[in-house]
Parts: C-alpha cells; structure tokens; sequence
DNA sequence: TCCATTGTTGAACGCTGTTCATTTTTAATC
DNA sequence: GATTAAAAATGAACAGCGTTCAACAATGGA
C-alpha cells in the first residue's frame, strides 16, 4: 500500500536519491532512448517531486549529461578491456582495428545510450567533465597504437584523432542507415587499414 | 460541382503559401538553427495561421524534412559544380579530395542548415525523397570518381561509401569540436589520401 | 520546546506540437 | 446579384514539456 505523499516515513539522504534518479534516467535512456527522458518522468520512476530533481541536477541538461558521462566511462572501460587482451606482438593496424571493431560493438549492442551522447546539444557551454573523459580516452588509444604524442610526434598522434573521427563517422552511418552487419564490420576494419596504410605510405613518400 | 481537370493552379491550391512558408522556415534555420523553428514562428513569419500550417505541411517534421531536401538539393548542386570545375585529366585522389573540401566548405558556411539534416530524427519511416536526394548525391561522386557502380566493381563502389562516411566524420568533428580552419581542411585531404592510396595498396597486394 | 536550517513539494508559468469546431472565402449555380 | 455547397483558413483548446518558487515538512542543536 503506498501510504500517501505527505508520509516521509522513509526519508533518502540526498546521496541516495541523487543515486535512484540517476539509475532510473540510464534506464529510461537504454530502454526508450533519450526522447523518453523527461523531467515528471524521471521524478515518477525515482519516486520524488521534479522539484527535487532540480534540487539535485539543477537542470535537465545536468542529469542527461551525468547519464552521458556514465556511457563514456563505459565506454573508457571497454576500450582498456580491449587493449588489454590484445596479442603481445599485434601492430598498430591490428590494434586500431581492434579498437574500431569495440566501437562499432558498443554503439550497437548500446545503442541508445550511444546515440544519447551526440543527440544530446547543451546549450550552455560543454560539460568539462566529458571532455575530460573524452581526453582521457583518445589518450589511451594513442597510447594504444604506440605513439608518443608530444614532439615530432604531434602529427602522428593528429592524424589519429582524424582517423578517430572518421571511424565514429562510419559507425554513425553503419547504425543509421541501416547497412548489412557484416559489412560494417568489414567497412571499419578497412578504414582503420587504409587510414594505416595510407598514412605510412604518404611518410615515406616524404608528404608528410 | 468543381471541375476543373484542366487548371494545373487548382491542383496545388496552397503553392504560394506553401513557398512563402517554406522560405520563413529556411531563414529561420540558417539565422537561427533548427531549434528555434516553432510552428506558431513559422506561421507568424509567413503571415498565415498554426492550422494552415498544418494543412499545407500535415506535420513539423513534413516542413522540417522539405527544408532538409532543400538544403540537399543545394549541396548535390554544389557538388555538380565541383565535378564540372576538376581539370581534365585530375586523378581519382584529386577528385574525390575536391569534393570533400567541398563537403567540408558546405558544412562550415551554411552551418545551421547542414546541421539540421542530422539534428532532424523523423519519427516515422525516412523521408523517401531525401532518400532519393542522398542516392542520387552518392552516384554522382562515384560517377566522379570514375568508378562503374556494376558487376565486379561494386565493392570499389561501397568502400567508396565508407570512405564518405569517414568523411562525413571529419567534417562533424572539424565543426562541432572547433578544430583550427587549417587543420579542418588539411586532415580531410588526408582522410582522402589515406583511403584511395590505403585502398589502392590492398588491392595490389590481393587483400581485396 | 523553540527555532533556524535544510530538504521537499506540486501548482503555476510560458513554451511546445497538434487538433478541430468554427468562421471565412471561393466559385459554380440560379 | 443572390444562393449555396465545397474548400480553405482560423485560433482557442489540449496535453505535455522544462523550469520556478512560495509554501510546507523534517531535522538538529539550544
């Protein structure tokens, strides 16, 4: 029986509501995408008032951006696990590969959450504790393909993030515009190796 | 009763409306973005009624998909306009590198209006006639890369795909992430290079 | 017990897309 | 012109959104 409202019978420290709201936004995003999230929605699943839940968050923008922060560090996580268990002896190619292969994986058996980090435009100015996480994250990927990124290497460690960016270009289309499974894999496999390839090819040819 | 098989102006009976409308709603999004079109602003800025509005265009994502089409249509124009302006005799590389720095140019002047084409997520089935707009964009360039869409080369043809794709990643980045003009424009050359010179490498080594 | 502080509430505000009964305009008939 | 039926235009109304805030409840010393 829910006794009624004014029963606060079990009161929740502010850590613990902050918690349940936070795991009833990722639900209501994993489950229904980002346009199910509302404000009166998340305060019903939590089981508080949509003023508490600005008591908390402050604005909407703050709680959708917690639920973002969450996916990146999964996101972080998967990509150390991946690093972790590659070959002792793999290549740059095949440790990109590898990467890219996770990448695709995680914006597919993720979806929504996926698609809630680049759905999500905050007006104000961007959320600095993503960009960290999103440092971060480039940052072992470097580091992963073995490249220094201060120096002369600055270039190299660049014309990754390039390759960063169109691998996230092709993952995008492959969830969108609904390509064949097997053929997106395929897809980043070769951009990863033809970005390699490409890239090695123009150094030694002196254009870069 | 009211017949007039003859009278081509009777059949569309909103026409001027519907341009009038259809211009207030392009302004808005190149001056103000996506996110401030508004039904009841369209309707003010055109002189005319949210009912009529919705009879003309049935719903807002019906207004918003013919702005998209519209901002297409300009870019495969655009396109066109590249291919004509290649020299004789550009190699495959250059052309394709031509066309995304076109890409890359379209995004970053006509900003507002390139952005929503992806900020729009329709909740029916996709618009058929960007569909349309989007394939017809994509022969094109494969037409100007000089590549036959049939038989054996289909999958020079789709890996080109994946390589707009990558493309498209670049330029998203290069725009949503401010990276330096310079750079923009120098790392998507590279994308280019590196896919046509990695792909050309791994088609002479068999591996395709 | 009193009181200041802190946490919580939900009605209210202005906005959104969308609908539809009502009114206005149109055009063919008399 | 007058009549009239069909077509087009209207805008108040509805449900829902993010957000605010005066009012209320709970807490923990004094």
């Amino acid at each position: 029986m829910n006794v009624e409202k004014n029963s606060r019978t079990k009161r929740k420290p502010h850590a613990e509501l902050r918690k349940t709201a936070l795991s009833a936004a990722e639900l209501i995003v994993v489950e229904e995408g980002l346009s199910a999230l509302t404000a009166r929605r998340v305060a019903g699943d939590a089981g508080c008032s949509v003023g508490t839940l600005y008591n908390i968050f402050g604005h909407l923008d703050g709680l959708i951006g917690e639920v973002n922060l969450s996916t990146f560090r999964q996101m972080a996580e998967e990509a150390s696990r991946t690093i972790r268990a590659l070959p002792q002896g793999a290549g740059r190619e095949d440790r990109l590969a590898a990467l890219a292969l996770m990448y695709l994986t995680f914006a597919r058996t993720h979806r929504n959450r996926w698609a809630a980090v680049f759905e999500h435009r905050p007006q104000g100015p961007a959320d600095q504790r993503i960009q960290n996480a999103e440092q971060l994250l480039f940052a072992r990927i470097i580091a992963a393909a073995g490249i220094d990124p201060t120096g002369a290497n600055q270039a190299e460690a660049d014309s990754l993030r390039m390759l960063l960016a169109a691998i996230h270009g092709v993952v995008t289309f492959a969830i969108n515009r609904t390509i064949p499974p097997a053929d997106a894999e395929r897809y980043v496999t070769l951009i990863v190796q033809a970005g390699v390839r490409g890239y090695r090819e123009m150094v030694e040819e002196g254009l870069l």
